[in-house]
DNA sequence: AATATATAGTGGTCTAGACAACTAGATAAC
DNA sequence: GTTATCTAGTTGTCTAGACCACTATATATT
């Protein structure tokens, strides 16, 4: 694993071997590696060496080193493409829960000024208002009412306002989400709220607004959301980006 | 700089002294740093333990090594410490308010399964328990209840819960926070959190849990809020990780 | 049986060197 | 003048230890 006269460092071969080992699963996740002193002596390098080379795989999250006990495989990474920032209808599917949606509206209107703003156009723009109930596993889960400015998705109806907006955007307009801005509040369902969601007036709800942008910077869409208290709970992972 | 008989390792007292410099300014973006040699000579100190100091202080993006050249100040590091991963106290300096803190309860109490398993200690294992109002500008803003591992922070006292523990764990105990998942959910105040946030009972809470990790992965706090939800929105960014 | 105490093994920190690889500038040779 | 060479200074790699702090287990002690 280790030769001492390739130009490549020490550190770096027993670095490469150990991860390789990762990879291809020879050492599993929750499993001790071999202590530093051990390693040391085992391929003749000195134990500061071994830590070099420990390090680096740490850092990149490959190793968790426990003090006292020993170093031991990471838990494998959770890939999350774009934490946080799914859509409703993935949403619900990652909590198991079959997505549906009813249209209640779905209308163009002239920017307000305050719309306008938050979507980046002219006041009296043309915008897309999409009124929908959402639902999970047939059940009303949130109320959404959304705006997107008719001239970044020209040809949207009503057919596919009843489905998963993002996925068409994604997928046959060609342009992706970059990031979100999202605002999360708590209230109570107010009457018509409470009729269409089905729960009691003054019962809790999460009101979420979402602001998404194109990769390109420019706003795509207002997303203005009330969903049972009862029903749904936000999650979000944050981390601190090195 | 440098006291060789503080409990503090040498090269985390370097490292903070540096970034510290960075910070104020004192050493400007582009400005070469003391070669490793002579800081080594300047503290007294081994020429490995600078490195050890330099070589965090390059992972975290504040210093670039250059071969043969020297080490500088990296050009404009990118402020996003911990995006919206920030304690009650920052987020309420955030929004132009003085934050501040009733300690209600700080016990030491034995864990109890679910809690052992949320912070990965032994079930009965020590936790602090500290329950706090939260104010804002003096008035109720949040019913604070953590749970941390007495064996993660063993001297916290009361004293240091009465202000924020994240800087004290960040700047004392030399801990960092790297990641932590929140969750939200929307609910209504009961009779006892109506009283001590100062709202009707039934009013609208947003009751937010949130474990925190610490750099090596262990969990180091578990945090149930409930915040008054006609001063409070919880805001988040999101961003598509390339 | 419950409670201290020792012990072996682990990672964490630190030393005082060494030589290699690289950079930049000064100096010498052409 | 141009080019090659030297030289001082830098980071990169590596050694062979040392002691500390922590964990878990085995062993006395009570």
């Amino acid at each position: 694993m280790i030769n001492k006269h390739s130009p490549l460092p020490i550190y770096y071969q027993l670095e490469q071997g150990i991860k390789e080992m990762i990879e291809k699963g020879q050492l599993k996740p929750g499993e001790m590696i071999p202590s530093e002193r051990e390693l040391a002596e085992t391929y003749d390098i000195s134990r500061m060496t071994v830590r070099q080379a420990i390090n680096n795989l740490v850092n990149d999250g490959y190793l968790v080193r426990k003090r006292g006990k020993g170093t031991f495989v990471a838990a494998t990474k959770i890939e999350q493409p774009l934490k946080g920032l799914t859509s409703f209808s993935e949403d619900m599917r990652a909590r198991g829960m079959e997505p549906g949606t009813k249209v209640l509206d779905f209308n163009i209107v002239p920017a307000s000024a305050a719309l306008a703003q938050l979507l980046d156009v002219r006041e009296g723009a043309d915008l897309y208002e999409i009124r929908r109930v959402r639902l999970a596993d047939g059940l009303p889960m949130a109320l959404e009412t959304s705006y997107i400015p008719c001239s970044i998705v020209p040809d949207l109806t009503r057919e596919i306002v009843s489905g998963s907006v993002y996925e068409f955007i994604e997928k046959d307009v060609g342009l992706s989400i970059r990031s979100a801005v999202q605002v999360l509040e708590a209230s109570v369902a107010r009457k018509m709220e409470a009729e269409l969601l089905q729960v009691k007036e003054g019962a809790p709800v999460l009101l979420l607004q979402r602001r998404s942008y194109l990769d390109d910077g420019r706003p795509l869409e207002v997303v203005k959301s009330v969903y049972r208290g009862d029903r749904y709970k936000f999650t979000i992972e944050m981390e601190r980006s090195k």
